[in-house]
DNA sequence: CTTACTTCGTGTTACATTGACACTAAGTAA
DNA sequence: TTACTTAGTGTCAATGTAACACGAAGTAAG
């Protein structure tokens, strides 16, 4: 974070109001049974202490879409296999105390089986934390995250949200999982595989999934 | 335009890549049977001559909300009796030839009942255009206006939608036309009636609509 | 004043979708 | 062998959706 201080205040001194526009990347992954969130806890003030969704400044020849996917790589280490969609912009001239940035936000979503958290770069603490549990934000991040969370309540029947959650293949149960997370609410078990098998969206495979109890049949998406 | 293309010129020339940061609004009216955008013919290059969605750029002061209402007062006249929403940012390096001009989207909806076109100002023409017959347009604004109506059919089915386009009191064809205009397609006459009834958006009024023919009752949002 | 014309206003039925609900099956672990 | 865990399965009621046709109430024109 101390780089993005110092990028900003060589903006604000420099190029007396001006904007500097940020891609900031709401980072969301089903681990259990519970949502989870990417934050990094700021090193300095403002803020210092508190914990901010990563992001980072709109590069001269980059698009935000290209700021975003840089910052997620960067932070989560994940490869191509997510999937981002652009939720708003945030532009209120008083939301960042430096100066004035307005950003991009956008929010990705990543297979939790394919995470390697990325070791704190830069001396800044990066960590999940569940949507339901979290800590206190910096800026206007709980606002943001709040608007994510709507997008990606909105978004989960669209195919293409469970499927970057989850691996290659899943079970019917897990793939329940993943909307239980999101929606925060149990589904009926029958009701669900109904729904879901009649809908075509997934189709099954040869493998199982085993454990201490009764096997369960493997599904991709077609 | 003239002023726009001064404005950036003079960012690109002292700013170098420095970004500038504009609102383009996307301003909707049913007219009759037709849905309709408004559109303002470019007077200087690039794409002189083509027609562009109106717009600007954002002020020291102002969140990108506020450029967006001033920019639409400026350019219809409309009061504060119109419904404004965020559908998207636009930062492809490539869009504008003349520099880096990231852009923020709204779409806006006015009662066609309330406008007075705003005479040609800035010796820059203003028209509406059927969204079915639209002419050529300047930069990616047909990749805009395209997206824009995606997002306007889905909110349709928000109460405010209909209620930003009819005035104080309808009749539930003027109702049922709007929603026909958005969708591009007819509506069952009694199964309209029945689903907004039920539901209980709209009440009746005492009033009536005459013409060359049986008056209908009048209503209003509830 | 009669007729043509236009738009308003009204119900039923078949079909599809959704939601509630409980037990047996198949494996592992002790 | 028993306890434990998760997988897998069907019915029925209620609700929502879509198709469909005709008489009513006004104006306009001869």
């Amino acid at each position: 974070m101390t780089k993005q201080y110092k990028d900003l205040t060589s903006y604000t001194e420099v190029h007396q109001g001006v904007v500097a526009l940020a891609a900031d990347v709401v980072t969301f992954t089903v681990l259990g049974e519970s949502l989870q969130v990417l934050l990094i806890e700021r090193g300095s003030q403002p803020f210092k202490g508190r914990w901010a969704i990563p992001g980072g400044f709109l590069r001269k020849i980059e698009s935000l879409e290209d700021t975003a996917r840089r910052e997620l790589r960067e932070e989560t280490g994940v490869g191509e296999g997510f999937l981002m969609t652009q939720i708003g912009t945030w532009s209120d001239p008083k939301r960042d105390p430096r100066g004035r940035v307005v950003t991009t936000v956008f929010a990705a979503l990543v297979d939790s089986s394919e995470l390697k958290p990325k070791a704190d770069t830069d001396a800044a603490k990066v960590a999940w934390f569940p949507m339901d549990e979290l800590p206190q934000l910096a800026f206007d991040h709980k606002d943001i995250l709040s608007r994510a969370l709507t997008w990606l309540r909105r978004a989960l029947y669209d195919t293409r949200v469970a499927d970057a959650l989850l691996g290659e293949t899943f079970t019917l149960s897990e793939l329940r999982g993943v909307h239980e997370a999101i929606l925060g609410e149990p589904i009926d078990k029958r009701n669900f595989r109904k729904r879901v098998l009649a809908s075509g969206m997934v189709k099954e495979t040869k493998g199982y999934r085993t454990g201490a109890h009764r096997p369960a049949q493997l599904y991709k998406f077609s």
